[in-house]
DNA sequence: GCATGATAAATGAC
DNA sequence: GTCATTTATCATGC
């Protein structure tokens, strides 16, 4: 049972597996929520990670990669972004 | 094999692509990210393995071998230390609340 | 065929 | 020096 876990972690880096949709949501909430700053601190980073159920480097990864990919092209998150910022138009209201 | 702009220390580098004629404040075209061959891969890794910090001397040495600058072997080291930090943490993490143990 | 997560060079704050 | 990041590249999912 070791051995297997062992080599299960071993090759499990670049082994890449999409999170599912609850998560990617809970992501995207937060990312869109904080578009003029997307910089969770170390914090929200754990609150996130325990949310989403990922550890808080794939955390981090995600908002890396979510920030340079929206910068390039922000035209193609336009319909996202649009969703999002409904979906927490209450939250900024308080 | 290697693709490396400025980086071999070719004696006295009087070009320098033409970077600050008279401005120095400019932020500078960042350097592109070259992947680093199989070979000098091994080399610094058979190194790391070694000491994980490289002095002066043996850096400058393995930067002339490898046809990298000094600078590259020395972020190369950091970043290599910060992986193995990484490494570690996640092993951690995997063996100890894992919900499939 | 791109979308997406992870990793590898490179930078900058401190 | 560490360390969060940016950026390109890699490897996989679908």
């Amino acid at each position: 049972a070791v051995m297997i876990l062992r080599s299960r972690f071993l090759d499990a880096r670049r082994k890449r597996r999409n999170f599912n949709k609850q998560a990617t949501e809970i992501l995207n909430e937060y990312f869109y929520s904080h578009l003029s700053n997307p910089y969770p601190s170390e914090e929200a980073k754990e609150e996130l990670a325990k949310k989403c159920g990922i550890t808080v480097s794939q955390v981090s990864n995600w908002f890396g990669n979510k920030r340079i990919r929206y910068k390039k092209n922000i035209g193609k998150f336009q319909e996202e972004a649009n969703i999002y910022a409904a979906k927490t138009a209450v939250t900024a209201t308080n | 094999e290697n693709t490396n702009p400025g980086s071999s220390a070719s004696s006295t580098s009087v070009t320098k692509e033409g970077s600050k004629s008279s401005n120095s404040s400019a932020p500078r075209t960042r350097k592109k990210r070259c992947p680093y061959s199989k070979f000098q891969i091994r080399e610094l890794e058979r190194e790391f393995f070694f000491n994980v910090y490289i002095n002066k001397e043996k850096r400058l040495q393995l930067s002339r071998m490898l046809n990298l600058t000094d600078r590259q072997v020395k972020i190369w080291f950091q970043n290599r230390r910060m992986k193995e930090k990484k490494l570690s943490r996640d092993r951690l993490q995997y063996f100890s609340g894992n919900p499939l143990l």
